[in-house]
RNA sequence: GCCGAGGUAGCUCAGUUGGCAGAGCACAGCCCUGAAAAGGCUGGUGUCGACAGUUCGAUUCUGUCCCUCGGCA
């Protein structure tokens, strides 16, 4: 079944979220085969092509038989970022409405769901150049320096940012250069106001002590299936360290190891601790995000009974729309792509 | 049983010549608009082993007891 046909004028979206190692990829393949749609990754690093291991992707026994999208579209020293990623999930949501599928959007990039369900301002591509440059100014001069001048050319973002923040001090003096306009003047006529889909957004939690046990678990397995030999190949086949795509979890503390900065056990350790700190800031911009309906999974609780549970959730989303949908024509009112849901 | 060392935060430990208890790690809370698994901010969570004594005031000094680790029996 797919049902979004029956509700003519939405276009309805499930996406479902949650900290790493919650169990997303696994219940993803289940609620795509009895929903007869495919999963769109939301993802920041499953998109490298060769990051298999550390990054957890779906097994090819698990992709069989159901197409995973948004997954290795770049590589290693490729840049990618949000932007290119929304421009790259909304014709493959697009596609899926076309066919008279449900999309399903499974993933923990919170910031990449949010451009998805609620846009993303107009700002100007990332220019590694000028980035490059203020790097080098940060170095010489610290990154105070940066700020202060944020500060002249755009005081309500540098009264925002923290002046330790590069990354984002660097961003909006990249927008200024480009522009010639604050990036908080951007924001603020964007606000993330945007309203493409009607989603169902659902998200996964768990006991925090049970979670932190399955990222351990996790961490182990990776590591069984040879996340040492993944990143060393990586390494060899001459992917730097400071790449963005290897700075993330599991290949930046695999290859400082490699690289003799700490002992195998020192790098397990930090890794596991790394993850557990990662799941605690996933979690915390989830349950702020609007919206969202909260299912806690319970230890013993069997897949089968956790997908039976979500396709409930699905099926009343569904018919809630259906509803909306005769309500608004009897009412002769234009049913606007974009009736918020949350 | 005797002798010695110790008992302070979840862990390892520092400290108070008697005056609101402090480091590292662990952890908790938060921010985020083209780097977001990135980047950044904030926070000490405590019956100082127990009971009694001295004192204006004891985690600190004294006594008794309990526990841990060594050594000797």
């Amino acid at each position: 079944m797919s049902g979004s046909e029956d509700v003519i004028g939405f276009k309805p979206v499930v996406v479902v979220v949650g900290p790493t190692a919650v169990g997303k990829s696994r219940l993803a393949v289940r609620l795509a085969k009895r929903l007869q749609t495919e999963v769109l990754a939301a993802d920041s690093r499953q998109v490298y092509r060769g990051m298999d291991i550390g990054t957890d992707k779906p097994t090819p026994e698990e992709r069989a038989g159901v197409p995973h999208r948004l997954i290795d579209l770049v590589d290693p020293d490729e840049t990618f970022n949000a932007g290119m990623y929304r421009r790259a999930a909304l014709p493959e949501i697009e596609r899926l409405h076309g066919e008279g599928r449900l999309p399903l959007v499974v993933g923990g990039t919170g910031l990449y769901v949010r451009t998805l369900l609620r846009g993303l301002c107009e700002g100007p591509k990332a220019d590694p150049m000028f980035r490059a440059q203020l790097e080098e100014e940060a170095r010489r001069r610290g990154p105070e320096a940066l700020h202060r001048e944020l500060t002249r050319v755009d005081p309500e973002s540098a009264a925002r940012l923290h002046p330790h923040d590069r990354v984002k001090v660097v961003r909006a003096l990249e927008v200024y250069h480009l522009l010639g306009r604050p990036l908080s003047s951007i924001h603020q006529s964007h606000g993330f106001g945007e309203r493409p889909f009607t989603p169902l957004l659902i998200g996964l939690t768990r006991e925090r002590e049970a979670l932190y046990r399955r990222i351990e678990e996790r961490v182990d397995a990776q590591l069984a299936r040879g996340l040492v030999d993944e990143v060393r190949g990586l390494l060899t086949k001459g992917y730097d360290r400071r790449l963005s795509s290897l700075k993330g979890l599991g290949y930046r503390q695999i290859a400082a190891y490699l690289d003799g900065d700490c002992g195998y056990a020192e790098a397990v350790r930090l890794l596991k601790r790394d993850t557990r700190r990662f799941a605690k800031r996933q979690l915390t911009w989830f349950r702020k995000e609007p919206g969202i309906l909260w299912l806690s999974l319970a230890e013993d609780e069997s897949e089968e009974r956790i997908v039976d549970k979500v396709m409930t959730m699905i099926e009343q989303f569904l018919a809630g729309l259906g509803r909306q949908a005769q309500v608004d024509t009897l009412s002769g009112r234009t049913v606007a792509a974009g009736v918020t849901a949350g």
